[in-house]
DNA sequence: CATATTATTTAACGGCGTTAAATAACCATT
DNA sequence: AATGGTTATTTAACGCCGTTAAATAATATG
């Protein structure tokens, strides 16, 4: 009697299909090329197939945010645990997320409402669990990274929201073409700098 | 014979018209519902009358962006203008930045790609001079307040890089609701407070 | 007034997200 | 094996989009 089973395989299947359809899509196109038209398509089902498997396109759009979330954090978790040291980890993770953005542009684009993807935006909330985790991950790693004791919680998720804000912005300005691409790697390296300059001041002058 | 003078300034009038409502529906509905149609009944024309003007929706967008630079350089030469000392210069900027963006949520949007505007992106240059001269004003007013000699013009440029992405970070993050907006004033704060701290890095430690 | 030029509209095309109704495929029961 | 009910999928359509070609209205020039 495992059809009831093999039927719900089926229908994950199919919808991680779409999914992955749909990406592809937009890794190749950019997500402005990724209608249902397009996926449907690419999968040999009709258009309106797809809204058996989800509500609507921006149901579809949130998964693929989702998804997306769920390989970043995988990434930065990794790389915290390929070290130890505190100070290691940060600059693995500070790597691990640098290194996504580019391997993958699509998924860090659905992640932060780059390239055209609407999504995001204040009123439209998405309160992805693991966005959170990433947040939360980044905040212990540096929390290590500050001089014990003192340090409020509120101080603390100050500074990751800082060097997110820094990281976040080289990145929105040079996959919007407003940094030119050739200054990527001198822009790491800023980033980089910046980094450092900033956990020096917070770790009391002088490290 | 003024008539050809009259047809050029009515010209021009309705070209700005149409600018004027796309970024009004604009203002009040987002980017994305500013479709060629909905120009076209604000300013009581059929839809085809908007292609007399501009070649297409892409190029209304252009001009758009042009246009929001153009108040965002305003603004920020004013706040520049306004002081004389090189540190009230530079904090009176980051304020006019600061407040162009939540004064003119839509004007931003079209600047920076956010809002899922779309238009910019690598590859899809567009080298406003009004971008450039945004740029190079933050460039030698924070020129103005490193200790004299020895910087090459590169390490400026990647010294204003560094506020700008930063800035920019925090804005994109809470337009696209990453950081909520009743954290908005405490983002404020901590934005300044790290350029003060990267400021008296750059100074040689200890202002 | 007639003509040439310009401005504007009407109608249409193909593509979009989405829905309702019709159809096909599938499973369980007799 | 045939029947009936459930699920999966498609066909056809709606109203929106950006854009274009052709027809029409308005305007300036002789």
């Amino acid at each position: 009697m495992g059809v009831k089973e093999r039927r719900d395989r089926e229908r994950l299947e199919m919808r991680q299909s779409i999914l992955d359809s749909a990406r592809a899509i937009a890794a190749k196109e950019g997500w402005q090329a990724v209608t249902i038209r397009r996926v449907a398509e690419k999968i040999e089902y009709s258009p309106p197939a797809i809204y058996e498997y989800f509500e609507s396109k921006e149901a579809l759009m949130e998964e693929e945010a989702r998804e997306a979330f769920e390989i970043f954090l995988a990434d930065l978790i990794a790389a915290r645990d390929a070290h130890t040291d505190p100070r290691e980890r940060l600059r693995a993770m500070g790597d691990a997320y640098w290194n996504f953005v580019w391997k993958h542009p699509e998924l860090y684009q659905v992640i932060s409402g780059l390239g055209g993807v609407n999504l995001c935006g204040p009123g439209h909330e998405h309160p992805h669990s693991e966005g959170q985790q990433v947040f939360e991950t980044f905040r212990d790693v540096l929390q290590a990274n500050l001089p014990p004791g003192g340090r409020t919680a509120e101080e603390v998720e100050g500074k990751v929201t800082i060097l997110w804000s820094l990281f976040h912005g080289f990145i929105a300005l040079l996959m919007t073409g407003r940094i030119p691409m050739e200054k990527r790697d001198r822009a790491r390296a800023l980033a980089g700098q910046a980094v450092e300059d900033l956990l020096t001041t917070w770790s009391g002058r002088q490290a």
